[in-house]
DNA sequence: GCCTTTCTTGTTAACGCTAACCTTGCGCAG
DNA sequence: CTGCGCAAGGTTAGCGTTAACAAGAAAGGC
């Protein structure tokens, strides 16, 4: 115990102001708090941690004090457009000194709770969930910790625990419907991901419904498809499964860019040249979106400024003094808007 | 302190302890080693957990135990192919109830410094490295810490640190290669990543020549390019500057399937057909290369073998007792082999 | 030159848990 | 009926840091 698997004991601070002459208080203030130590003690301080390589022991740190400086981010799955989301959360996070930590729930309440009670066991600073589909658990373990919390990727239209960074989703998927009214497309088909359990696959069908009720087109439910999951090979057969009921149809409005994706590659694979036969809009602006050939017209769903802003409001409320009632505060919705953006699939 | 942000104490197991009329040691025991707890006793203590909605403190258990049940992996990317591999590490160290963290250097040797100098601050009970590229610094800290310790994504001829988890990169490339000879190809180009902090990229260069050689081919060093970044369009531009120089190639050799697919797209928009004109061949069997059109020839890199060996040769050196002597021994390497898998795109 | 403030450092007591040891009580062999 | 062993639970003493307070030295006002 307190030793290193070798047998040798790690450093402590106590090593460190032996060596500089000083008590532990010093150390842990040079540390921490440097302007509050003589410029000549902070000196002898640093040689004597540059000698020893002393690293702080920041699971003693965070019993002491009672904060950990991590905050936990749980995302639905591992992939590209939450990447950039998740990179300024860090960013933002890393500059006030605070470490991300990920975890991946695949969709799945009972996992992200599961997630979420390990979080709070280690004490974690502040949350950021993806919105929707929390287990009443989940919601319950949050509240009794009373920890900094916030939701991204939310509808604006959503229920939101406390704070909440949202694209109005909905509204998304209509202009993407508009877009290919415009371009002249009639024949509009849908694919998206499982609703279950999915409030943005949700409100991107609603928005998708708005769109055709607008234009007072009829809604055909055969014209609509679920993908299995949220890679290429989803898109790929949900397109499949959609042409053998609907070979018609001049135009497809995807949940997802990298649905999209499976569901050009599919298209090429039938003959079916992209946009001319079929027209191909994705949603989230995602890197494979403005990198494949052709391009996919897209929703810019302003993914990093959702981190940055997620991460500002963490720090927001974990910045003030450690006794503010968080219950009193009131919620918040920060709304980031959305673009469309067109490009050759359309 | 010791007080959640708005004001209500934290629940200890104090409280649950005197709910269940136990003393505080044996709730503990009943949360980690129920066996020891009699039948009756854990029943009550349960009720108890229940009723409270009790959530253990992992920091101060961490602090008492020296054993913190976190497991650490720094990547040089948040990219395809490394999910599985991620994903599968994941799973094995659940099961054994740690917890992995992530963290993203972006190929940038002081950026994974800093990343190991905070987890071995957070005493993470072991660390997983890509191989290669590390500071002198990170290489010294690790060895005072003394923490276990694997790299992955090695190559079979790579120097390790303790343990390495690896496939053979720069045999695969030439694998690629003798397969495009094969094919009758005969004017090869390479585009790979940045050689610098990069042995994978490295490796894979080898290969190549390797293949050239073998087949008494001469190297042209203008028939290879190096991608500026790992993303699709850094494959794209890096075709678009090769083809200036060398227009008649009919074949390349491609060391990531990302790049490669940037490189496809960009054959496409230039009207070339792939395999016709130009075969492609890629690297790791990322989900890309499976799911688009023309679908790629690759090197399957058993990116899921490689986490769960991975996360295993950790909890070996991690389960024994706390007091084993690291440096004594031996390092391990552990080859899993690689496949190519021949699919349209050649 | 005396008293008050400010700056700097030290001392003490947690933080919430677990390792290691200790006590109790019961069953059972001799 | 004595004593031994073992199961079950309790007691004690940290783990390495920081909060809070205390104390001494330096600086400044009058």
């Amino acid at each position: 115990m307190a030793s290193k698997p070798n047998g040798v004991p790690a450093l402590r601070m106590e090593d460190v102001a032996r060596l500089a002459g000083v008590s532990v208080m010093t150390v842990s203030r040079a540390l921490r708090t440097p302007p509050a130590v003589a410029a000549s003690t902070l000196a002898k301080v640093r040689a004597a941690l540059e000698e020893t390589g002393y690293l702080p022991n920041l699971v003693a740190s965070g019993l002491a004090s009672s904060r950990t400086q991590v905050v936990a981010a749980v995302i639905p799955l591992i992939s590209q457009p939450f990447a950039p989301t998740l990179q300024s959360m860090s960013d933002v996070l890393r500059r006030a000194s605070y470490q991300l930590v990920l975890g991946v729930s695949h969709y799945d309440p009972l996992q992200e709770e599961a997630l979420v009670r390990a979080f709070l066991s280690r004490r974690v600073d502040g949350i950021a969930l993806f919105a929707g589909g929390h287990t009443p658990q989940t919601i319950a373990m949050l509240e009794q910790a009373g920890v900094p919390l916030v939701e991204m990727w939310a509808d604006s239209a959503t229920e939101f625990i406390v704070d909440a960074v949202s694209v109005p989703q909905r509204q998304g998927a209509q202009d993407v419907v508009r877009h290919l009214l415009a371009r002249g497309r009639r024949r509009i088909g849908f694919i998206g991901g499982s609703t279950r359990h999915n409030i943005r696959a949700q409100a991107r069908l609603g928005g998708y419904l708005d769109g055709l009720a607008e234009a007072g087109l009829p809604h055909d439910p055969a014209a609509c498809e679920e993908a299995t999951h949220f890679l290429m090979e989803g898109g790929a057969a949900a397109l499949a499964r959609l042409l053998e009921r609907r070979p018609q149809l001049d135009a497809i409005c995807v949940a997802s860019d990298i649905l999209a994706a499976g569901v050009v590659f599919e298209a090429h694979r039938r003959g079916l040249s992209v946009p001319r036969d079929l027209a191909v809009a994705g949603f989230d602006d995602a890197e494979i979106a403005r990198s494949m050939y052709p391009a996919l017209t897209t929703i810019d769903m302003r993914a990093e400024d959702m981190g940055k802003r997620a991460a500002e409001m963490l720090l927001e409320r974990t910045g003030q003094s450690s006794r503010v009632d968080l219950v009193a505060m009131p919620s918040r919705m920060h709304d980031l808007g959305h673009t469309l953006i067109v490009r050759e699939s359309t």
